[in-house]
RNA sequence: GCUCAGUUAGCUCAGCGGUAGAGCUAUCGGCUGUUAACCGAUCGGUCGUAGGUUCGAGCCCUACACUGAGCG
């Protein structure tokens, strides 16, 4: 069944390579692309309000289906009138149906044919994840975007399991597409292939034939060197259909983002933001640095003096460095809302590069400025 | 004053005959569709002092010094 409340409207398309700008059309909201989506697995950004998740100038968040049917449980967030109300978000939301669980937990889980069955890691008990049953988790919990349950395979993944892989989450993906039951809610399928470049064209296409509402590259930024990362994208991206959204999953890293959207990726969601924040790293225009470092002690600026954020406008290195080291829940929160507006904030200046046709030169100006070892 | 117990890394403690370990702290690093307020590395001690027994002593003995508890 396709969706008939998503509408990807697209603006302007950069003279010089493949970035392209404009409007995503959900039931809950309309959101500019390229985007930075922020992750809320358990229906919470961690740390943060939704009201300061919103203020970042965040649109889409997500939210994990593995993590929601377990706790509290789908029937219990359909009662409370779908995941935007039961957790105050007022904006469209995105859940990953839990095929990143079958890379993350792989070994609290068993695939077949049918589903995979995972061990619940807070109890023991085991649970099945089908296509059908996903399609009617993700029906239930009410996102305005749900991804179809493929598998995230591990890298590095030999040809014949990869192919044999490829194989099973397409034969997934048409199950989704035939259980799925809401109307205003859109479809994306997931390309995988890993490294081999004709499994990536062979899985692009098929899913194409089956005509989604978007387009997903998945299995990305799980362990592999960054060359080959490249690639996965190149493989993938150009085979993606124009008029639908394109989505790089599960990556955050700044070089890695770029990369996409001069490719013509739409949407990104990471935790690494919200994680490294959780942990000391803050992303700056210069780079990262750990704000738990002692040479923070007495620092008596912000983290950035470029960026715009709540944190940075009121709060000093010195103070965060000192939140940090006590293990405070506000620094916690305070470098949370840094990490994820440097990156949202990114973005904004990104679509308006693209607008410009000047992206590729934006693209190398901040990655200059951000120091060329490493994109996070 | 007496009787016990104790004194080992910055802190809290293991080790009780074969030349020292942990956790925390400190100093760094890593986290990419979140089993992550997590994980890893490094720094750090002539084991209260002085003698003694022993091939060999944080480990046993003696004295002293501190600390704590109890009794006078």
């Amino acid at each position: 069944m396709a969706s008939k409340n998503i509408e990807l409207e697209i603006l302007h398309v950069d003279k010089n390579c493949g970035a392209r700008y404009g409007i995503l059309h959900t039931p809950h909201g309309d959101v500019e692309f390229p985007m930075f989506m922020p992750v809320g697995t358990q229906a919470t950004v961690k740390g943060l309000s939704p009201e300061q998740v919103k203020d970042l100038g965040a649109g889409i968040i997500l939210a994990n289906t593995y993590h929601l049917a377990l706790r509290p449980g789908a029937d219990i967030v359909e009662k409370a009138g779908g995941v935007q109300k039961f957790m105050n978000y007022k904006g469209p939301m995105l859940t990953d149906s839990g095929g990143f669980q079958v890379f993350s937990l792989a070994e609290l889980r068993k695939i077949k044919e049918e589903g995979v069955i995972f061990k619940n890691p807070l109890n023991g008990d085991k649970e099945f994840f089908s296509p059908e049953i996903v399609m009617d988790l993700e029906a239930k919990i009410g996102a305005d975007i749900i991804m179809a349950f493929d598998e995230c395979v591990h890298y590095p993944a030999t040809r014949k399991y990869m192919k044999d892989s490829v194989d099973r989450t397409l034969r997934w993906a048409k199950r989704c597409k035939d259980a799925k039951v809401r109307e205003d809610q859109a479809l994306f399928g997931i390309v995988q292939g890993g490294e081999f470049p004709d499994l990536r064209k062979y899985c692009a296409e098929e899913l194409i034939k089956m005509d989604f509402d978007g387009y997903a590259i998945g299995g990305t930024s799980i362990g592999e060197p960054r060359e080959v990362e490249y690639k996965m994208v190149e493989y993938t991206a150009k085979y993606l259909p124009e008029d639908k959204p394109r989505y790089l999953m599960g990556v955050g890293s700044l070089d890695m983002i770029f990369d996409g959207i001069s490719k013509g990726v739409d949407m990104f969601d990471c935790v690494l933001p919200t994680r490294i924040a959780r942990h000391a790293t803050l992303m700056t225009s210069h780079g990262r640095i750990n704000i738990n470092n002692a040479k923070y002690k007495e620092d008596f600026t912000p983290i950035d003096e470029e960026c715009d954020c709540y944190t940075c406008k009121n709060y000093t290195r010195a103070y965060l460095h000192h939140l940090m080291k006590c293990n405070e829940q506000f620094g916690k929160t305070l470098c949370s809302i840094h990490n994820l507006r440097f990156l949202i904030h990114t973005m904004e200046q990104a679509r308006e590069a693209i607008k410009r046709d000047e992206f590729m030169e934006f693209q190398k100006e901040v990655m200059e400025k951000f120091g060329s070892k490493r994109g996070f």
